[in-house]
DNA sequence: TTGTATGCGTTATCAT
DNA sequence: ATGATAACGCATACAA
């Protein structure tokens, strides 16, 4: 393979010539550099991207870890995520780097392999909790980093999340709106802020409308459809029974669909049921759920692209960004047909 | 941050004793280890991936490159795949780098910068076309690749692959035995060497039964949801209607499922649907879809296996595995109604 | 069992 | 505008 050694020696130039030349430095002369290109063209010159990293100091690389447990990748939104992120990395030539969890038991050792062994420059974060333990470690480590979601730590680092809260609260409003008033929620483990965020909005629709939240109307799945179809039955079986359910993502909306079907329930008659962040899953799904959506993959090339200032420019300090989701109706929710 | 030189230094020791105690190496005494080891922990160190992959000539990474086009990326199968690998690679401290495509409209450039950048040890390839260019460009590199899905020169590197000729024949077997005679084909672009391989398990099964495949009956989508409702429509017009469609796979069954439902056909009866390859989203389908399943996620962890074969050995030549999926029956399919 | 010396292929510093 | 030279941090062939 030719090297930048090989290249210098054959135009009898420096390897520094060269390197400026390919590099695209300003002060190289115009008939060198075009004699410097042609031949590494000539002759396929690749720089080896180890060697560059080992000497610059930068991985080329922004990490992504997993998330725990298996049933996370089950959510297409993931790919559509990675998909974004990824297109957005590569017009910078940066590299995304996918590290599975470990199963030494401590949640932050993918972090740590990546950060202290220097193999990537930066990272990205997803689905915060309130309290991140992820946040915290990366912060000690002044590594750049984005998070697609808030924390309690978020004033420190740049950051894009979805208003889970407005749009729960939108949700809940229609529901109202369609006579509903024993609406259940089902949710997942509130350590997650975005589970809090889209509780919080829930509770304030029906605060409005002057309704108190009665607990025994909330169950907390596992974002899973199975995890959506158990605590749906939790609630289905109160008496009165809910006349809805508003769930935390359309994943568990369609598990609380299949329960609801299963009970001999009309879904959109007997129970309405609203779903939260998945356009394909809420299409595909029969009937059609009313959800909320935004545009996840421009949300991962939004999220590359704020790394990259991040690792760019010591300017601005860090900043974040609130997107507005958008209400999809379907039909998967009604009038309410219940005294 | 410490580094090697550090260690040595504090241990009255050469770099490279350290750096045997620290890697394993047999020839460094029990206690000698025992210090460096001791330090090294107290210290905190951890050795800079970057240089030691110069020094060593190994990325210590594989690479995956994201498909062609946006609509691959809804296939939740992805991330499961990912997800498999990832674990497997992460066992044996590899990284998975995930590439972008190019927008340069040359589908080799990831694989070429990928590979001639050495930033990759070794690729995995998913969805092969029979004649593939990202395997003859491999194959002329000399780079260690395994494949999920067969081609024209899977006899020279190592594979993974479902056996989607059987499957298929299996599944238009069970729509033959219901009585169905005019049974359609919702596929994709035969390049694709499952494609190909998925289409000629249909048309065997056909033979068995003395039919011959009516072309009028088949249509290929662009394995999207969209792209199986459009095709679904096609030959949903043809008249006489095909009875029963099979489909290339889940998301195209799903689109088929929402095209007939459209039109007022009652799936399982009025039309028998059948899709492939993705246990949740045929779950999910209202009615269950009847399909055949396979573990991706093992599969994932399986190529990643093979790859770290091929990336540590020189030793025996590569080799092919076929696996069988497993039919699902759901309640997309049953007898046929019609004359 | 331990140490010395060199190489990995670039980028960066400092001259010229 | 160009070049000589030193890092970058580790691995390893070769010596002792």
């Amino acid at each position: 393979m030719t090297d930048l050694k090989e290249l210098s020696r054959r135009l009898g130039l420096s390897m520094t010539t060269v390197s400026r030349a390919l590099n695209g430095y300003p002060e190289v002369g115009a008939q060198t550099r075009a004699r410097v290109l042609k031949l590494a063209r000539e002759l396929g010159y690749t720089p080896n991207a180890l060697a560059r990293r080992l000497s610059s100091g930068r991985a080329e690389c922004v990490g992504f870890v997993l998330g725990d447990g298996h049933r996370y990748f089950n959510d297409p939104y993931f790919s559509e995520l990675i998909a974004g992120i990824g297109t957005a990395l590569g017009a910078a030539n940066l590299d995304l780097v996918i590290s599975g969890v470990d199963c030494s038991g401590d949640p932050l050792a993918p972090y740590r392999r990546l950060v202290d062994g220097r193999r990537v420059d930066g990272l990205i974060l997803d689905r915060t909790r309130t309290e991140d333990a992820r946040v915290a470690f990366l912060l000690s480590r002044g590594v750049p980093f984005v998070t697609l979601g808030r924390n309690a730590r978020q004033n420190e680092h740049a950051w894009l999340d979805v208003d889970g809260a407005a749009a729960f609260e939108a949700l809940t409003r229609r529901l109202l709106a369609f006579g509903h008033r024993r609406i259940g929620f089902l949710g997942a483990d509130p350590a997650y802020n975005f589970a809090h965020e889209r509780f919080a909005g829930y509770v304030r629709a029906l605060a409005a409308e002057g309704l108190v939240m009665d607990p025994a109307l909330r169950a907390d799945g596992d974002l899973t459809e199975p995890g959506g179809a158990a605590a749906a039955a939790l609630l289905l079986d109160r008496r009165p029974m809910p006349t809805a359910l508003v769930c935390i993502d359309d994943l568990t909306a369609l598990g609380a669909m299949r329960e609801a079907r299963r009970r001999g329930l009309a879904i959109g008659r007997d129970v309405s049921i609203t779903g939260y962040n998945d356009l394909i899953l809420a299409a595909i799904a029969n009937p059609r759920l009313t959800t909320v959506s935004f545009p996840i993959r421009r949300a991962g090339e939004r999220l590359a692209t704020l790394l990259l200032e991040r690792l760019r420019s010591d300017g601005p300090p860090p900043t974040g960004e609130l997107w507005s989701g958008a209400l999809v109706a379907g039909e998967s929710d009604g009038p309410c047909r219940d005294g």
